[in-house]
Formats: structure tokens, C-alpha cells, sequence
RNA sequence: GGUCCUGUCGUCUAGCCUGGUCUAGGACAUCGCCCUUUCACGGCGGAAACACGGGUUCAAAUCCCGUCGGGACUACCA
């Protein structure tokens, strides 16, 4: 894959600290992390809380350590401490009003802004009506022709305002890099409230001027901004600003078809960085959630992600989220782990302290080995091997294999017992199969190892006899199957 | 309702721009077989889709039109 000339684009991802970070939000940082990787340029964060009711510190930290768990570095942005990063004051917005307002200032000089000093229910109602007729709902513009010198007097009575911006009645044209030309009719939008004051600008306009002042040259987002746009280019255009380029996202969809909404499925990144999911395994996935590379391959390290990315191969329509692919490719990851790093992570994710039996390290190293390969994710990790630590309480028919008796089990067993007995303190695997092969071969595998598995694990499935007595010992052995037998006998 | 986006297996998708090689390929899930004491892993195989209707063309999943379906947006939120 060709790479593109380097430093020639600049994206960011901008998400507001309003809730816990969204996969959604995830998928698009990832896109744009990609996109810029891929050029060999910048990617920056920043903290939209322009919406100071609703944004909260945690979920900023949220957006933080989400953004770090997958490994979503930027090049600037406002970290974590309350410090920034990069050759630019911090990228929260609660903390560029006066950016902000130099530029509602310049607009209202110009003229292409204006105050607007209707109330608030007299809109709604307006708006009602215009909808009740089939209409769209635009705003009628009975402030537009207030004069400078009016609104000044106004507010300085202490009348309450707002700051629209003047929308010209034509067609906008925009170029979308992932659909082509969209077209909207900007009678249809009206002039907008771009701020509530000269303190409080609302999204539309920060967003320009952020974008605007932060460089950015490529706007890469969710299909669910598209409507936006027609109405951040006017405020661009009015701004003098540069043009930028455009790229929406196809969404993420519940398996209804709606928005991915936590209605429906987990939607926090940090519920799948609990749920033991693995950030390359969330990366991959997310990745190919609307893009696809050239070719069937789809387990792809995030070099290759890199190296591959393009915007030309994303696809229009939205993506349902299928959580099972998702397990899939988290356990092909996970496999790919050796078994000391599983074990780390799970140690990470899980609370240890209440283990019942305490097992050595080297014990739990089997373990994970052994369960490696029907492990999807770390969480399920406790419930495959709790057995190995206690064993589950069963019923004694779980220990006849096909046509056996109780009779039969019941000397098998025995048998097993008498040469488990002569064995040494350290079993192993080999040596375990060793020891019963005779039996085996008079009895049968499965007459054996049936009522033997059973015995050891309590569970319909499990890892296999010899393994799990490796990992038991002999003394643990010789318990569960002295328990088996009287489970039998009784 | 209005505006905009969108429509290939159940799901994610390849193919569409540059019509023929598509009796439509891959992956997850599903079913069957093999491996196997069980479950999983792995291997092999099956079932499964071009929304519909018109055009254009020798030829359409691919180009055009329409219909129908799905979604997003519709705040002094972002």
C-alpha cells in the first residue's frame, strides 16, 4: 500500500464530556487515528463542554483512559492532569471562550450575525404550528432587521438574547468524501442560534472556530452530523475561514437497525475493557464496522490496519453491531497471548481476593493454558475454572459413561484409585496416562476417562483427565475420586 | 410530517466507479462430518443474499428512472 505524502492533513475527534466514551466514539477517534497514522500526520483531541450543565470530570477521565486503553494516541490535546499537550493552549473548549467571542463579535459587526430577542415558548409555538402544517420548522427572522444600535439598547435594559447567524436563501453543495455530493436547500434551515451569549457558544459555532484555529483539514465523523454540515459551512463562509473536507461515518447499529443505543447493548468502552475484551481485538473489530480492506483478510494488527486504511472503502450504509464476531476475533487475539500475559490480564480484571483455595502461580499458569482455547473473553475465565479450586457439587449420574452401570463406574473407579495411589506426590500428564493405560486398555477410553473427567471436574465439560490431574496433585485426586465413589455407592 | 443518507447471505462484508471472468467470494453465527472420553480448538463440507419494477445494452449485482423498505436529523444538547 502507497503511502501518502506526509503532514498533509491534520483530524481530531471531539467528544463532549456528557457520558461515558461511546463505542461509536471510539470507532470514529479510531478512523481519524488511522487517518492520520496513515498520512503520517496529526491527530487531535479535544474536549467539547461548551454544554457546561451537562459535562462532568468523570467522564472527561472516561474519555481519557478509554482513549489510552486502545492505545488512541494524539499528537495535542489536554491531558488528563488538567496540563495540555502539544504547541497549543488546552483543547477544552469551557477554556477558549474568549476565542469564542472575539469571533460572535466580529460576525455581529459584520453583519452576519445578529441579536435575536424573541422568547422561547413564542418559538416553540411557532414551531409547532409550522410542523403541524407539514412544514419545516425555520425560524421567521423577525430580528433580522433589528438595527445595531436597538439591539445594544435592548440588551443594555437587560433584555435577554441570543446570537443567530443570518443563513442566505439558497442551495448548499458540499463534497462528502464517502458519499459524493450532498445538497441542501438553506431556506429550509433559517437562521440559527450559533450562541447564547458572548460567553456561551453553542456547538455549531465552536466547532467551526475549533476546527478553523486547530488547522484541521479533514473532518471525519458520524452520519448523524451530516445535517450539520450545511450549517457550520455557513458559519465558516460568514467566518472567513478556510473550507475543509468532509467524511461521515456510517453509524453503528442495535440489531433493530437503530442507533447503537445502551438500550440494547453495552455501549461503553470501559464495560468492554471489563467484560476482559482486548483493545487490539476492540480495534480490529471496530475497524472493520464500515471498512473493509482490500481482499478477505480480516485479522489485521493495527500496522496493517495503518498501512491499509482509506477512506475510499468505507462503506455508506450503517453497520449492526455483532458482538458475537466480535468474541470470535477477541479469543483469536487472546490465543495469540502466551500464558503468562493471559494470566496477567486476568488478574487485572478480576478480584482474587475471594478465590476459596489458593492454587500456585505455577498452577494457575496450567490453568489459563489448558482453558486458552475455549477462552473468549477474560471474564469467563472464573466460571470455566472454578472447579479447579472447588469442586462443583454434582449429581452421580454425571459419571456414567453411555450404557455403564453404577456397578461398573463404581469398580472403575476403584481401579483408578488403587493405581492413582501407587503413583508419586508430582503427577504429570504423560505420567498420569502412563499409569492408567492398562486400565484403559482393558476397560475402554471412554469407559475410563468418562467417570474420571467427571470425577475430577464435576462438569459435563472440561479440559481432559490427565491434564487436570497435573494440575490437581495426587492427594486432590485421590479426594474427588474417593468422593466420586461414595457419591455412587449412596 | 419535512430534510438528508442508505439498501449484496441472519450479521459484517468482497464485487459496483472502469457492465461480460459472478453457476456472486470471504468472515461470524448455524448445520453435518473428521479429530476426540466431554467441551473447546483445529480440519473438511453444506445451507444461506444481489429489496422490487421498469428501462439502456448482444450482455446488469454493476449504468438510468421509479417504487418500496431502513436509518439519521429536525434544541437557546453535542
Amino acid at each position: 500500500m502507497a503511502r501518502k505524502e506526509k503532514g498533509k492533513v491534520r483530524v481530531r475527534i471531539a467528544p463532549s464530556p456528557t457520558g461515558y466514551l461511546h463505542l461509536g466514539t471510539g470507532r470514529t477517534a479510531l478512523f481519524n487515528w488511522l487517518y492520520a497514522k496513515h498520512h503520517e500526520s496529526e491527530f487531535i483531541l479535544r474536549i467539547e463542554d461548551t454544554d457546561r450543565e451537562r459535562s462532568e470530570k468523570k467522564y472527561e477521565d472516561d474519555i481519557f483512559s478509554g482513549l489510552a486503553w486502545l492505545g488512541l494516541d494524539y499528537d495535542e490535546g489536554p491531558l488528563p492532569d488538567g496540563g495540555d499537550k502539544g504547541p497549543h493552549a488546552p483543547y477544552r473548549q469551557s477554556q477558549r471562550t474568549s476565542l469564542y467571542r472575539q469571533h460572535l463579535e466580529s460576525m455581529l459587526l459584520a453583519g452576519s450575525a445578529y441579536y435575536c430577542f424573541c422568547k422561547k415558548d413564542e418559538l416553540d409555538t411557532e414551531r409547532q404550528s409550522l410542523e403541524a402544517q407539514g412544514l419545516a420548522p425555520v425560524y421567521s427572522g423577525r430580528c433580522r432587521s433589528l438595527s445595531q444600535a436597538e439591539a445594544v439598547t435592548r440588551l443594555a435594559n437587560g433584555e435577554s438574547a441570543v446570537i443567530r447567524c443570518k443563513v442566505p436563501n439558497q442551495k448548499l453543495v458540499f463534497e462528502d468524501l464517502i458519499r459524493g455530493k450532498i445538497e441542501f436547500d438553506l431556506k429550509l434551515i433559517g437562521d440559527i442560534v450559533i450562541a447564547k451569549n458572548l460567553e456561551n457558544p453553542l456547538y455549531n459555532f465552536a466547532v467551526v472556530v475549533d476546527d478553523a484555529s486547530m488547522l484541521i483539514t479533514h473532518v471525519i465523523r458520524g452520519e448523524d452530523h451530516i445535517a450539520n454540515t450545511p450549517k457550520q459551512i455557513v458559519i465558516q463562509q460568514a467566518l472567513g475561514l478556510p473550507k475543509v473536507h468532509y467524511a461521515h461515518l456510517p453509524l453503528i447499529l442495535d440489531p433493530d437497525r437503530s442507533k447503537m443505543s445502551k438500550r440494547y447493548s453495552a455501549v461503553a468502552v470501559s464495560s468492554y475493557r471489563k467484560e476482559g475484551y482486548l483493545p487490539e481485538a476492540i480495534m480490529n473489530f471496530m475497524a472493520l464496522l464500515g471498512w473493509h480492506p482490500e481482499g478477505d483478510k480480516e485479522l489485521m494488527p493495527l500496522n496493517e490496519l495503518i498501512a491499509e486504511f482509506d477512506l475510499g472503502r468505507i462503506q455508506k450504509a450503517g453497520a449492526v453491531f455483532n458482538a458475537e464476531k466480535l468474541d470470535w476475533m477477541n479469543g483469536q487475539y487472546l490465543r495469540k497471548l502466551s500464558d503468562r500475559e493471559i494470566l496477567q490480564k486476568i488478574k487485572t480484571i478480576s478480584d482474587q481476593s475471594e478465590k476459596k483455595n489458593k492454587l500456585t502461580e505455577a498452577q494457575e499458569l496450567k490453568i489459563v493454558n489448558l482453558l486458552k482455547s475455549r477462552l473468549k473473553k477474560l471474564s469467563e475465565f472464573s466460571e470455566l475454572t472454578g472447579f479447579f479450586y472447588e469442586l462443583p457439587s454434582y449429581n452421580s449420574e454425571l459419571l456414567l459413561w453411555k450404557e455403564m452401570s453404577s456397578k461398573e463406574t463404581r469398580d472403575v473407579l476403584r481401579i483408578i484409585i488403587s493405581s492413582v495411589e501407587k503413583m508419586d506426590q508430582e503427577i504429570n500428564k504423560s505420567s498420569a496416562e502412563q499409569a492408567l493405560a492398562p486400565i484403559v486398555a482393558q476397560w475402554g477410553r471412554g469407559e475410563v476417562l468418562w467417570p474420571l473427567r467427571a470425577a475430577l471436574s464435576g462438569e459435563k465439560s472440561s479440559p481432559g483427565p490427565y491434564e487436570i490431574m497435573e494440575v490437581l496433585g495426587k492427594t486432590e485426586t485421590l479426594n474427588r475420586l474417593q468422593k466420586a465413589v461414595e457419591k455412587i455407592t449412596s
